[in-house]
DNA sequence: CTTGACTCCCAAAACGTTTTGGAGAATCCT
DNA sequence: AGGATTCTCCAAAACGTTTTGGGAGTCAAG
C-alpha cells in the first residue's frame, strides 16, 4: 500500500535497510529482516513496478504480436500456448502482453514500439517469413526473442518448429506406399517459412519417387485458399488421386471442392495443425501435428534463457511430426 | 534509441525544452519545435517506457487473468475479443497484459499482485461469480475494472453481460409453445452469475407456464458436467422431452447422453455461446448468442472511459439473446 | 592501545522522464 | 520612457526504487 519511505520512517530506519531487508540480503540482521518484513506484510507493501523497471533497466515485460493479418490467429491451441507462456514467465517475475497489430500498422512497428521503448526484455514471433523483417530488426537491435517457426536469417536464433518438412516428405511417401502416383500439394504462401518447408517436403519425396512435381497449387492459408488451390489441381488433365494440404483450415477449403466435383470422394486428403474442427468434417480429416506437449512453457524457457544470454545455437527445438490419422487419408483408391 | 539528456545536449538545448518540444507544448517556438522533432526522428527518440511511467504515476497497462479453473477459457472467441481490446486499448496507449492464474494461487492474489504493486491501471475480469471476491477487492481498492459478468455486489461497477435471463426464458417458452411441458434445464455451477441468471430465466418461464422446476441437474461447465447433468433428468421417471443447456459445451455432453438412451434422439435440446463446433454435432446443435459486435472494442472503450473517471452506473452493458437456429431444438415432439 | 575484520546500518546517487515555477528577452500599450 | 504582457526557454524537483561506497560500532588478535 504504502512505498518504502513510508515504511522506513515507521520503522526508524533507513529506506536502504528496508529495501535490503525485503531483499533478503545478509547485510542486515536477521532480527531486523524479520521485523521489517512483519511490517511490510502488515501494510501489505509492494514495490511500485514502475520505479524497480526504472532503476533496474528491465520492463519486467514480454510481448507477442498477434499478427491480424491472413490466417487468423493460429490455431485454437494458441491461446492455451499463450497461457501456458505467461504462467512460466510470470514465475520469473515477467508478465507477457499482447499486441495485435492494428491496421495500417506492419509488425515490424510494434516491435520498434516496444524495443526502442524499452517496454519489453524480450519478444515473442509467430509466424515467421523465410525472410522475416522482424527477425533482422530485433537482431540488429540486440534484444533476445524466440520464433514460432525458422526463418532463412544468416544469423541463428532461438525458435521452436516443427519438422515441416520430414513431415510432409513422410505424409507424401505413405501416399505413395499404398498406391497413390499423382499427389498433389496444396501450398500456402511461399513467404512463410512453414509453407516452404512442407513444400519442400512433399517436393522431396515426390522426387525420389521419381514422380513429376508440377502438382502443386498456392493459396491463401485459409479455407477459401485451399478451395482454390486444390479446384485449380482437380482441373488439371489428369488429377490427382491424394491432396497433401499444408494447413488444416485449406485442407477443409479443399474437402469442400473435393464435394464439387465428380469422384471428388474418392480423393485422400491430409492437413496439418490438428484443428479441433477436423474431427468434425465428412469425412474426418486426417492430420499431422507437431509432438511436445505444454508448449507454451517450453517457449518461456527459451525466452528466459535468452535473456539471460545464452547463445541462440543452444535456444533452437525442431520438434517431429506426428501423424493423426482419421478418415480422409484412406479413400479408396480406383486403378488408375 | 537515445535518451532525453543526450538529444538536449546534441541540440544545445535543455531537457525541459526537448520534452515539452515532443509534446507539443506551445510553450516553445515553431522553429525549435521541428528542429527538436526531426533530430528526434533521426535518432529514433521513444521516451524510456518506465520512466515515463513512474513519474506519470500510470502504468499504462491493464491486465486481464485467465481463468484456469473448471470451464476452460471461453470460446475460442475469446482471443479475438482480447486481441480487439488490446488493439483498441494499444490507440490510447495502455497495452494489454494476459494474467493467468497458476495453480496454488486464486484470482484474487493476482488482482492484489497486480494492483498493490501499482503494475495496472485497470483490470479486466472475466466470468464472474455472484458473489465475487475479486470484484470487492477492486472496489476497495478503488482501481478501475471492467468484468465480463454482473456480480450481485451492492455497489455498481462497470461490465458487459449478455442478458441471459431473457436468454432462457424466450428459450423455455419457445419450446412451450410448440408443444414441450417437461423441459428440464442443465445448469451450471450456480455461484457463477452467468449460471444463475440463466437458470432464473429457464425457472421464471416455467413458472409463468404453470409448470414443475423440479427438472434441473447441475454440473460442471463442461462436456463431462452437461452429460452426467443430463443422465440425471433422462434417469427420472417422466423425462424431460426437451433440454435448455447452460453452456453449448455442457450441451454437447447432454447429446452424448441422449445417444445413450432410447428414444434419446426425439428430445430437443439447446445450448448457450454458439461454439463453432456446435455446427458439427449430430444433430447440429441449436443455441443462443450475446448480440453486439466488437466486443473487444467495446471492453477497451468501458475501460477507458472507468480509468478516465466515469461513473459505474453509465458503463454497464446489457446485451440482448439471440438464436442460433440449427437443428438440435426441433426434434419431432412425441405424444405425450 | 592499535589494527584489522566483521556486523549492521545508512546517505546519496542513479535510473529517465514530466512538471513546476520562474528568468530573461522581446514586444506591446499608454 | 516605463510598465505590462508575451514569448522562449531552463534549473530543479519529483516519481520510488536499487545500489554504491562507505561509517559507526564491536570484537579479537597483536
Amino acid at each position: 500500500m504504502a512505498n518504502l519511505k513510508q515504511l522506513a520512517q515507521s520503522l526508524g530506519l533507513s529506506i536502504t535497510t528496508v529495501s535490503r531487508a525485503l531483499d533478503g540480503y545478509a547485510d542486515v540482521s536477521a532480527a531486523t529482516r524479520e521485523r521489517v518484513r512483519e511490517a511490510a506484510d502488515k501494510v501489505g507493501y509492494r514495490p511500485n513496478a514502475s520505479a524497480r523497471r526504472l532503476r533496474r533497466q528491465r520492463a519486467e515485460l514480454v510481448a507477442v504480436t498477434l499478427p491480424s493479418d491472413p490466417g487468423h490467429i493460429g490455431p485454437p491451441h494458441f491461446l492455451d500456448m499463450l497461457s501456458g507462456c505467461a504462467e512460466h514467465l510470470a514465475a520469473a517475475g515477467l508478465n507477457l502482453v499482447i499486441a495485435p497489430v492494428p491496421r495500417g500498422e506492419s509488425e515490424l512497428d510494434i516491435c520498434r514500439r516496444f524495443v526502442d521503448g524499452r517496454r519489453v526484455d524480450a519478444m515473442l514471433l509467430v509466424r515467421t517469413k523465410r525472410k522475416d523483417e522482424r527477425v533482422e530488426f530485433l537482431q540488429s537491435r540486440g534484444i533476445p526473442f524466440v520464433t514460432n517457426g525458422r526463418t532463412e536469417s544468416l544469423l541463428p536464433h532461438p525458435y521452436i518448429d516443427g519438422d515441416g518438412f520430414a513431415g510432409f516428405r513422410a505424409a507424401t511417401l505413405r501416399f505413395h506406399a499404398v498406391g497413390h502416383r499423382r499427389i498433389g500439394h496444396v501450398a500456402g504462401p511461399q513467404e512463410y517459412y512453414f509453407a516452404h518447408d512442407r513444400c519442400r517436403g512433399w517436393r522431396a519425396a515426390m522426387e525420389e519417387c521419381g514422380l513429376a512435381t508440377d502438382l502443386c497449387a498456392e493459396g491463401a492459408p485459409l479455407e477459401q485458399g485451399g478451395y482454390l488451390a486444390a479446384l485449380e489441381l482437380l482441373r488439371q488433365p489428369s488429377r490427382p488421386t491424394a491432396l497433401v494440404c499444408s494447413t488444416d483450415e485449406m485442407a477443409i477449403g479443399a474437402l469442400r471442392a473435393l464435394r464439387e466435383v465428380d469422384g471428388g470422394n474418392q480423393i485422400s486428403i491430409v492437413g496439418h495443425d490438428d484443428l479441433p474442427m477436423g474431427a468434425f468434417t465428412s469425412p474426418p480429416l486426417s492430420t499431422m501435428r507437431m509432438t511436445g506437449e505444454n508448449l507454451g512453457a517450453s517457449f518461456a524457457s527459451l525466452l528466459l534463457r535468452a535473456i539471460a544470454g545464452e547463445p541462440a545455437e543452444e535456444l533452437q527445438e525442431l520438434h517431429a511430426i506426428e501423424f493423426v490419422d482419421r478418415d480422409s487419408h484412406r479413400r479408396p483408391l480406383r486403378a488408375a
